[in-house]
DNA sequence: TTTTGAGTTGTTCGA
DNA sequence: GTCGAACAACTCAAA
């Protein structure tokens, strides 16, 4: 009896999983385990909501793999000891998983491949959560891209796997299950989050997906600005979790694209753009893993932010003055999510009118978001800081107030979120942008 | 090897 | 109020 290990990670998902529909086509029996690394929980914020988010799409995985007759096992250690106990208990043959690009994550694979091979298991890896890997994706050099715009030509050019079916486990009849722990509890794992969940796991991303994609893809390239609208996808945090892979998001849009006409394939491709800059920054963090702690270009790291802690704390609860950065804040706070435009337009504010360094704002955004990725934020918060890989000149500097007016002219993101801004409870604002930005202007001169 | 064109998301100033 | 120019020069990618 062949037994094979699925190792789900950030792949939480039956449907289109490449390692776990490969590992239930080629084994008679499949053994899916999660397990919690006590490595990546201490170093995550105690209060991080992703850690109740993900709690919840196991809950919902754990069901659905029930209801397909077979059982997830949990377990909670060093992934590399617990794997060792899991193969030998179940006697598997073969370990499969889904490929991460993260250091840390490659470090772990790394081990545990290596381990597992000493022992005789066959070791399979897949491409799943990107759509073109690192290595596919370099110039004609060999080199990897340092330029979005040439990065996704290439890109979209490549050819692209199809998505899968539902995985459907083998019988495992008389198979007996190793001993898994119950899913533990946020509060066991030792956070606390304090914010309402959005609903998770497959079922609601796959409805997510569908109906955006019968409404607003068709105008996403314009309405996606408009922080008032939920005419965005929402899709980030299933996509970070893997409850939907970027596989299937694509596909969909493009079979939307082919019943609509041409007008509206402009700004579909701009919704595929934006999983095309997932891929690019996966790619930026595996060549450049340097910028998960500095900057791109080396020559930033020497600029001199001001980090003045008071006026840092004024950003993260949304009290600067500025009601379109204070709104922004108390939405990420409230709900562990912030529209895009005002993401870069906090981001900006927090480094060119705060003068704090891109790390601290990039930090908290991890904290507190639920779809927090490494490669992504790490991206967005050198692109607005300017150290990042694109040669943005440094001098377009987000007014906040000019944005506030042309994306949310009539005040009604900011209302929502800052319900108090036309009324004396509100604080005036804490630095003077057009100074700010002068000084700004000179510290970057200065490289 | 050299050359050429281009580079996510903007702001401010002055005519 | 609207519009074009200036904001700097450099790096990247491809021909």
């Amino acid at each position: 009896m062949k037994v094979a290990i699925h190792w789900f990670r950030a792949d939480l998902r039956l449907h289109d999983n490449t390692a776990l529909h490969a590992a239930c086509s080629e084994a008679e029996v499949v053994v899916p385990v999660f397990i919690f690394d006590p490595l990546i929980l201490e170093a995550t914020d105690t209060g991080a909501p992703i850690v109740g988010y993900m709690l919840e799409c196991l809950r919902l995985l754990e069901s659905d793999i029930r209801l397909a007759g077979a059982k997830l096992i949990f377990r909670y250690g060093a992934p590399a000891r617990e794997m060792e106990a899991l193969l030998r208990e179940t006697k598997a043959t073969a370990l499969y998983f889904n490929r991460d690009y993260e250091p840390m994550a490659r470090k772990r694979d790394e081990l545990v491949t290596k381990l597992a091979q000493s022992w005789g298991v066959d070791v399979r890896s897949f491409k799943d959560g990107v759509l073109h890997e690192p290595q596919e994706v370099l110039k004609d050099d060999g080199t990897p891209y340092r330029v979005f715009s040439a990065y996704s030509h290439a890109w979209r050019r490549k050819e692209r796997a199809r998505i899968l079916p539902k995985a459907t486990f083998p019988s495992a009849v008389r198979f007996k299950y190793p001993k898994s722990l119950a899913l533990p509890t946020a509060q066991k794992l030792g956070f606390k989050i304090e914010i309402p969940l959005p609903p998770a796991g497959e079922k609601v991303a796959l409805e997510r997906l569908r109906k955006f994609h019968s409404g607003d893809v068709l105008h996403y390239g314009e309405l996606r600005n408009i922080p008032a609208l939920e005419a965005t996808s929402r899709l980030s945090p299933a996509i970070r979790l893997g409850t939907i892979s970027p596989r299937t998001v694509i596909a969909s849009a493009e079979r939307v694209a082919a019943k609509h006409d041409v007008a509206s394939h402009r700004h579909i491709e701009t919704f595929v753009g934006e999983l095309i800059w997932r891929d690019f920054y996966r790619q930026v963090l595996w060549h450049f893993p340097h910028v998960a702690t500095s900057c791109f270009q080396p020559k930033y790291d020497t600029l001199k932010w001001e980090n003045d802690k008071r006026l840092f704390k004024a950003w993260c609860e949304g009290r600067t003055g500025f009601p379109i950065v204070d709104a922004g804040m108390r939405q990420l706070n409230q709900t562990g999510w912030m529209h895009n435009r005002v993401r870069m337009i906090t981001a900006m504010f927090l480094t060119k009118d705060l003068l704090i360094s891109w790390q601290w704002g990039e930090r908290y955004f991890m904290q507190k978001l639920l779809d927090a990725d490494l490669a992504n934020n790490n991206g967005g918060w050198q692109w607005s800081a300017g150290t990042g890989t694109d040669a943005q000149p440094w001098f377009r500097i987000f007014n906040p107030t000019a944005q506030a007016a042309k994306f949310d002219p009539e005040g009604k993101y900011i209302r929502r979120y800052v319900p108090e801004v036309d009324t004396r409870d509100y604080p005036p604002p804490i630095v003077h942008h057009a100074e700010q930005r002068l000084k700004t202007l000179a510290m970057f001169k200065r490289i």
